[in-house]
DNA sequence: GACTAACTACGAAAGATTTCGTTGACCGTA
DNA sequence: TACGGTCAACGAAATCTTTCGTAGTTAGTC
């Protein structure tokens, strides 16, 4: 027990999330060099957002160095896959379809991707038949 | 001028939003009554939220009658394009299709949505040729 | 007119999120 | 050993979100 389920990520969770799952485990100031790019955080800000999402188990650590290590717990498409099961909850009761088909019509997807969608959706198919 | 774009609705906010959605402009009652099925706040509470979302440009308010009817500024489809967009950003390195993908795999989508989802494709790509 | 019911407005409080300054510990090197 | 740089820890503040109690207003009824 205790085995509480992971919170959904704020904002600024998610973006650090972001770097951990592009980079692998990361450092604090790895982390906020990759971050500098696109937000300007101060270091400890993002530490001690780092702290919070090991409090939360959003991530893990590993302290054995001086420099603590840290990992994302969840990887990269199961938390997408709770955000998306998330949104689709609050703005879609919960209707995959609809989702899927507003993302469709938002995204000016390009024809290649209109294309990877086909195939994906032809894999599924294949895989319920 | 002065057209700020309206703020992303928090959690509470959108479950109003859906209320006015479903039932067309209501008044803080009725969204109340609406909500108390599935929420337990207080009228207050609601009521707190629907002037704070005035204040916002999330809805707008009609005072002409003494309950005072609430309606929401922007579409259902186009909200749920803002939060897909949003989320796409934040989450799949705005990539639409990822985000469509990861929707499919875990939307464990009947074959009838698959269909329809199908045919969206189709009306897309004659839309675009 | 007095009473009651329903409503808005206001402010405050609790909680969550984000921010960062300061402190003290640690490490390498001069 | 002292100095300079890097780090984690801590606490506090600012903001946003959600909650609701209280007060005052309006409308209808007896």
């Amino acid at each position: 027990m205790g085995d509480k389920p992971i919170p959904r990520p704020t904002d600024a969770e998610l973006a650090i999330l972001r770097v951990l799952w592009e980079r692998g485990p990361s450092t604090v100031r790895e982390v906020h060099d990759a971050l500098s790019a696109t937000h300007d955080s101060g270091y400890t800000t993002v530490l001690k957002l780092m702290q919070i999402m090991t409090d939360k188990g959003l991530v893990t650590r590993d302290e054995s160095q001086r420099a603590h290590v840290y990992s994302s717990r969840e990887g990269e498409q199961k938390t997408q896959r709770q955000l998306l099961g998330d949104l689709m909850d609050r703005a879609f009761g919960g209707s995959p379809a609809k989702l899927v088909m507003q993302a469709l019509s938002a995204s000016r997807a390009s024809s290649e991707e209109l294309h990877a969608i086909r195939q994906y959706l032809d894999q599924m198919e294949e895989e319920k038949a």
